[in-house]
DNA sequence: TATTAATAATATAACGTTTTCGTACTCTAG
DNA sequence: CTAGAGTACGAAAACGTTATATTATTAATA
C-alpha cells in the first residue's frame, strides 16, 4: 500500500522546492521550459492527482453541492437529483446527499454537519415535520453565513433563498380540466393537507379548473390525507369509502399510490376505466407508465427541476459577492402525459 | 453575512492562544477551570462548531464514504442507500453518492475525483459498461491506496474487496420453486445476458428449479434481454412474442417491468392470472405491489444489503491495519413475498 | 564597471485544526 | 535560598495546497 503522492514527495524525490513543484504542475512561466517537463513528466507517470481537501481549505471552496430531501425511495426526488448531478458534474461540482427522513432533527444536523465545510450550498426540499413546526432557524444560520441555498418543490416562506418549483396549481389545474373536456362532471380530488404547500397549490388548481366549467366546489369530494407519499391500510380504506360513497365520474390524486387505490376500488365496484370513471394523478413514475390501465398523469420533470436548482446555486457560488440579496422562484412546467385511464378528445 | 467562527478568531477575542481554545474546548486538563469555561461560553454563544475540512486534512481522515452506483431512479438502489445512509450517520460518517450512468467513464472519473482526499473508502455497484470491458485498473488503483472497497449486487471477481451480495440464485430457485409448488410445469424466464451477474445467477436458479422438479431446461424458454433495468418498445415487442409463441403456465422475471409486461400479454391473450399463467419477478417495488394483480416478488432487502455493506466498511475503516487481507462475500438472504400472481399453495 | 532587468528558483504565509514541546511562573521542600 | 515539581499557558509543526515575496544568478545596458 503505497501512500498518496504529494507535492512533498515529488519534490523531495525531484531535488527542487515545493514551490516549484506546484507551480511546475500549473504551467507558471515562472519555472524554466525544463525543470518543468521534468516535473510534469514525473508528475504523469505516478499519477499525481492534488488533494481535493487541501485545496477546499486553501481555498475555502469545497465544490460541493449539499443536497438534503426528504426521502429516497421517491420516483420524483430521485429525477430531481439526476438533475442536480448532472449538472453540478458538468461544472465540476461534487454532490453530498443527505436523507431527512421527514425528521426535523435529522434535517438539522445532516445541515450543520455539511455547514461546517463540507459544501459550498445548499438545495433542499424541506421535510414535513419542519413544516410543521415552522422552525427555520438551520436555514437562517447557513444563510447568514454566506452559503446559498436554494429550496425545490416543498419551500416555504420568509427564507432569503432562490426558489424553484413545479407549478403544482396549474398542473393539477391542466389534468382536471382534461378531465372536464372529456366529458367529466362530477370530479373528486384526494390530495394532503394544507400545511403541506405542493398538496395545497393541487387543490386550488382543482378548484380553479372546476370553477371555469361553472361547477361548485363540493367540499365532500376533496379528500385530504395526512401523508402525501405514503398509503397505509387506513388510507387505502379511507380512498375505498370515499370512491363507493360518492359517485364520481372523474377523480384527480396528488400521487400515483392513490391513482392506483382508486382504481382498483372502481374495479371492485364493477366500473371501467376510463368510461365510468377518469383518473388523473400527479407524479409520472413506473406505476403510472405500467400500471393497466396506464394513468394519464401530470408529469413534473424533476430531473429538469434539479439541473434548474442547480444552475441556480451554481450561479450565486461562481459570481461575487455582487448585486447579493436577489432571490427569485423559478417555475418549471408540467406536461400531461395522455394515458389510458381517461378518454380521449 | 458573519464569517465562520474560527478558533483564531475565539483566540483573538478573548486574548489567548489558539492552542489554549482548542485544549479548552476538547476539556483538557492543562488549561485552568477558569479559562476553560470562559472559552467554552464563549463557543457556545457564538455556536462554534470545528471545520470539517481542516480536520479532515490534520486527521488525513474524512469520515465520508463514496457510493458509486449505475443510477438513482431505481427503486432497489435507493433502498441501498437508505440502508447505507442509517448506518453511515449512526457512526458519523457522510455519504458522497455519485452516478455512473452504466457508464465506465463516468465511474472512473467518479471514483478517481473522490479517492482525491473525499472519502475514506468506497461503496460500488459496478456499470453494466465496467463489466463488459472487465477493465477494473480504477478499483485497484484506490485499493492499491489504502482505501477500502466494498462491492455490492454487480460485483466482479479478482478484486481485492468484501462484497456482498443478494443471494441471486437461491432467490430465483425460490421464486420458481413457488410456482412448481402451485401446479405450474412450463416456466419461461426473462432474463438478462449472462455477462450481467444477477442475470445470469437468477438463471441458474431458474434451471436448478426445474432440475429438482425433474423438469428439462429448454432453451427457448429462456428469454436473454439486453437491459436489465429498461424495456424499451423493442424490448416490450420481444416479451409479446416470447408469451404468444411459447404456452406458459409461469413466468419469472428478473424484474418488476418485464413482469408487468408480461401480465399485459396475458391480458391480451384471454388468459387469466394466476389461474392460467402465475408471474415471479424480482424487486419488490411499487409496481409489484400495486400492480393488478399484486405481483409475488422476491424481495431482495436492498435496505440491509446497505446496511451491511456500510458495516462492513466502517469496521475496515475504524480498525487498524491489522490482518489486512481478509476478504469476505457476505450474502443477504431474499424472501418471497406471495401475492395475487400466484395461485396459493 | 556599475547598475538594472530578466530569469529561475526558493522561502514563507495562509487555510483551520490538533498535538508535542517548551517556558514562564508559583509553590513546596531541603 | 534554591532545586524540583506542578500549573497554566503559548509556540511551532504538521496535514497538502497555492500565492506572494524574496533571493540568487545571469544578461543587458548606461
Amino acid at each position: 500500500m503505497r501512500r498518496k503522492l504529494t507535492l512533498k514527495l515529488i519534490a523531495k524525490e525531484l531535488n527542487v522546492s515545493i514551490s516549484t513543484v506546484s507551480k511546475a504542475l500549473r504551467d507558471s512561466a515562472e519555472i524554466s521550459e525544463e525543470t518543468r517537463e521534468k516535473i510534469k513528466a514525473f508528475a504523469k507517470l505516478y499519477n499525481y492527482k492534488p488533494n481535493n481537501i487541501a485545496l477546499s481549505l486553501k481555498n475555502r471552496k469545497t465544490n460541493t453541492i449539499g443536497v438534503i430531501i426528504p426521502q429516497i425511495v421517491h420516483h420524483f426526488f430521485t429525477t430531481v437529483i439526476r438533475g442536480i448531478e448532472q449538472m453540478a458534474r458538468e461544472h465540476n461540482y461534487n454532490v453530498i446527499i443527505c436523507l431527512s427522513n421527514n425528521d426535523f432533527d435529522k434535517e438539522v444536523i445532516n445541515m450543520e454537519l455539511l455547514a461546517n465545510g463540507s459544501t459550498d450550498g445548499f438545495i433542499l426540499s424541506v421535510s414535513k415535520e419542519t413544516m410543521l413546526k415552522e422552525d427555520y432557524h438551520h436555514l437562517n444560520e447557513v444563510i447568514e453565513q454566506g452559503m446559498p441555498v436554494v429550496m425545490f418543490d416543498r419551500v416555504v416562506e420568509g427564507i432569503a433563498c432562490d426558489r424553484v418549483l413545479i407549478d403544482d396549481k396549474a398542473g393539477a389545474k391542466n389534468g382536471v380540466l382534461h378531465m372536464l373536456k372529456t366529458g367529466c362532471r362530477k370530479i373528486g380530488i384526494i390530495t394532503t393537507k394544507d400545511y403541506v404547500s405542493v398538496g395545497r397549490l393541487r387543490t386550488e388548481g382543482y378548484m380553479e379548473a372546476l370553477e371555469e366549467y361553472g361547477i361548485k366546489v363540493d367540499k365532500k369530494l376533496i379528500l385530504k390525507m395526512d401523508n402525501i407519499d405514503e398509503c397505509s391500510e387506513a388510507c387505502e380504506k379511507k380512498i375505498e369509502d370515499f370512491i363507493k360513497n360518492n359517485d364520481l365520474d372523474g377523480v384527480f390524486t396528488v400521487n400515483e399510490v392513490f391513482a392506483v387505490n382508486v382504481a382498483r376500488v372502481v374495479h371492485q365496484e364493477g366500473k371501467k376505466i376510463p368510461d365510468d370513471v377518469s383518473i388523473v394523478c400527479f407524479t409520472d413514475g413506473d406505476l403510472s407508465q405500467h400500471f393497466i390501465p396506464s394513468l394519464t398523469t401530470v408529469s413534473q420533470h424533476g430531473e429538469e427541476m434539479g439541473r434548474k436548482a442547480a444552475e441556480i446555486l451554481i450561479n450565486k457560488l461562481e459570481r461575487p459577492e455582487d448585486e447579493e440579496e436577489e432571490y427569485g422562484t423559478t417555475y418549471i412546467d408540467t406536461s400531461l402525459i395522455q394515458r389510458e385511464s381517461t378518454r380521449s378528445l
